[in-house]
DNA sequence: TGACGTCAAGATCCG
DNA sequence: CGGATCTTGACGTCA
C-alpha cells in the first residue's frame, strides 16, 4: 500500500519546474528548461526516497511543449543519461510514478486535429516514462473526454480512437471517472470493453455519480477487477472538497479524521492512493505517518520541527498543546498531533502572533547578522505593524537569511511556504 | 464569447 | 533597480 502526491512539492528547495511561453519556445531555451526540470525532478525523487513516499505523479510540464512540434529538440537522446539516472533511483527505491495529461487532452473528440494532438500528447507522456526505463505498472491516467450530446456515441468513439494508439501507450493507459461527464460506471463499461484498468476518484464520484447505492468500497472492489498483475497494484485517486470553494475544488490539506474514516472503510492491502490536494507532499507525509505500522515518536518530532513556526504564528496555545502532546516518548499520538496542526493552521494569524513568530526566527540570526540585515529586518517588522507591507516581505527576507547563513532547521521549515 | 483549472511567465507597479 | 503584485498564457468543451 502506497500513498503519494501529484506533480510538485511544497517547501522543498530546488524542486520547481520551469516553463516558457510559446513565443520563447526555441531550442536553446527549451534545452535549458529541460535540463533544469530534470534536475528538479531528481530532487523531488530524492525527497520522496528520504521521506518514504512511494507514489508520485510526474508533472506533464516536465518537458515544456513536449507534445508540440515547436519542441523539435531530441530531448530523449540529449538527456538520456539524466533520465536513466532518475529512473534507476525510482526503481531502486521501489517507487511508483505516473503521469496524467490534463483536461485538454481529448481522445474522443469528433475533431480529427484534436484527436491527433491527443495521440501526440499520449506519445509524449509514454516517451517520458520510457526514457526513465520504468515498467508498465507506471501508468498514464486519462479522462474519457467530451460528451457532444450523446454519451453512448462519444464512449464508442473513445474505444475506436483507443485502437489508434501505439502498443507502448496502451500498455500504460488507465482511465478515470470525471466530475462532470463520465461516471464510474460509464468508465468501467469502456475499461471492460478495452481491457484497460479503471481508476476510481472518490471526489469526482461524490459529485458525479450515476447512482449512490454502492459505497466507495463497493466501487473500488468493482474497479479492482480491471487491474491485472502486469498493471501493478490497483490505484485510486483520493481528494476532499474545499469547504469554502466551489464544488469539486480540492481542499488545501487532507483532513486526517476524514481520511482515516475513508481508509478504514476500504480494503487497502494492495491499493495505491494518489492524493490530489493543494499542500501536496505535506498531506502525503501526513497520511503515510497516520497509517504507518512503524510508530516512532521521532517521526512526529521531525514533522513538528517543520510545522512549529507556522503553528506558533497561527496559535500559540496550540503550539503549547502540541509540545505537551510530544513529551511522552513511548507514545505515538499521530491523529491528535495532526488534528492540532490542522486546527492551528485554520486560525487567523493576529499581527501580534505574526511578529512573535518572526522574532523567534530572527533569533537564529541576531548574533550573526550584519547591521544592514538587522536594519532591514527591523524595518520590515515596523512596516508590517503600520500595515505598509504584508507578512510575505518579512518571510521572504528571513528566507534569504536562512539560505545565506545555511540554517538547515529553517530551510526545512514550512513557515516560509504556508 | 467567456468560464472552467492551473501555476509559472511575463508585465506592471511601487518605493 | 529589486521586489511585490497583477495579468496572461495554453489547452478543449460547454453553456
Amino acid at each position: 500500500m502506497s500513498i503519494g502526491y501529484a506533480c510538485r512539492t511544497v517547501g522543498v528547495p530546488y524542486t520547481d519546474l520551469k516553463s516558457c511561453t510559446l513565443k520563447n519556445a526555441n531550442g536553446a531555451n527549451l534545452y535549458k528548461l529541460i535540463d533544469h526540470n530534470l534536475s528538479a525532478l531528481e530532487n523531488i525523487i530524492d525527497y520522496n526516497i528520504i521521506n518514504n513516499v512511494k507514489l508520485f505523479r510526474i508533472g506533464s510540464d516536465l518537458i515544456p511543449f513536449g507534445s508540440s512540434s515547436v519542441n523539435n529538440i531530441l530531448w530523449g537522446e540529449l538527456f538520456a543519461e539524466k533520465f536513466l539516472k532518475i529512473g534507476e533511483k525510482i526503481k531502486e527505491s521501489k517507487m511508483r510514478v505516473s503521469m496524467h495529461p490534463g483536461q485538454y487532452t481529448v481522445l474522443n473528440s469528433p475533431d480529427e486535429g484534436i484527436v491527433k494532438r491527443a495521440i501526440q500528447d499520449l506519445n509524449y507522456h509514454t516517451q517520458v516514462l520510457e526514457c526513465l526505463g520504468v515498467g508498465q505498472e507506471h501508468k498514464i491516467v486519462l479522462h474519457i473526454g467530451g460528451v457532444y450530446n450523446d454519451k453512448k456515441v462519444a464512449s464508442q468513439r473513445f474505444i475506436t480512437h483507443y485502437h489508434y494508439l501505439d502498443e507502448s501507450v496502451k500498455r500504460r493507459l488507465v482511465i478515470e471517472n470525471d466530475d462532470k461527464s463520465y461516471t464510474i460506471d460509464n468508465v468501467l463499461e469502456i475499461g471492460i470493453a478495452l481491457n484497460t484498468p479503471v481508476i476510481f476518484d472518490n471526489l469526482h464520484h461524490a459529485i458525479n455519480a450515476y447512482d449512490k447505492e454502492k459505497s466507495d468500497d463497493d466501487w473500488i472492489k468493482v474497479c479492482k477487477k480491471t487491474w491485472q498483475k502486469k498493471d501493478g497494484n490497483q490505484k485510486i485517486h483520493y481528494s476532499q472538497q474545499d469547504p469554502l470553494k466551489k464544488i469539486g475544488s480540492h481542499s488545501h490539506t487532507i483532513r486526517i479524521d476524514e481520511f482515516i474514516r475513508f481508509y478504514e472503510g476500504i480494503e487497502t492491502e494492495k491499493l495505491d492512493i494518489m492524493l490530489e490536494v493543494k499542500d501536496k507532499n505535506l498531506s502525503a507525509v501526513k497520511c503515510i505517518n497516520a497509517t504507518n505500522k512503524d510508530k516512532k515518536i521521532q517521526t512526529l518530532e521531525m514533522e513538528w520541527g517543520k510545522y512549529k513556526y507556522t503553528v506558533l504564528e497561527s496559535s500559540p496555545s496550540d503550539y503549547l498543546e502540541i509540545r505537551k502532546l510530544l513529551t511522552n516518548k513511548s507514545d505515538y499520538p499521530v491523529i491528535s498531533f495532526y488534528n492540532l496542526i490542522e486546527s492551528a493552521l485554520q486560525k487567523e494569524c493576529t499581527a501580534r502572533n505574526t511578529i512573535n513568530a518572526a522574532l523567534h526566527i530572527w533569533g537564529y540570526f541576531k548574533n550573526i547578522a550584519e547591521d544592514k540585515e538587522k536594519n532591514r529586518f527591523l524595518k520590515s517588522i515596523e512596516d508590517y505593524k503600520q500595515e505598509k507591507t504584508s507578512v510575505r516581505t518579512i518571510k521572504n527576507n528571513l528566507w534569504k537569511m536562512s539560505i545565506k547563513y545555511q540554517q538547515p532547521y529553517l530551510l526545512g521549515s514550512y513557515y516560509f511556504v504556508l
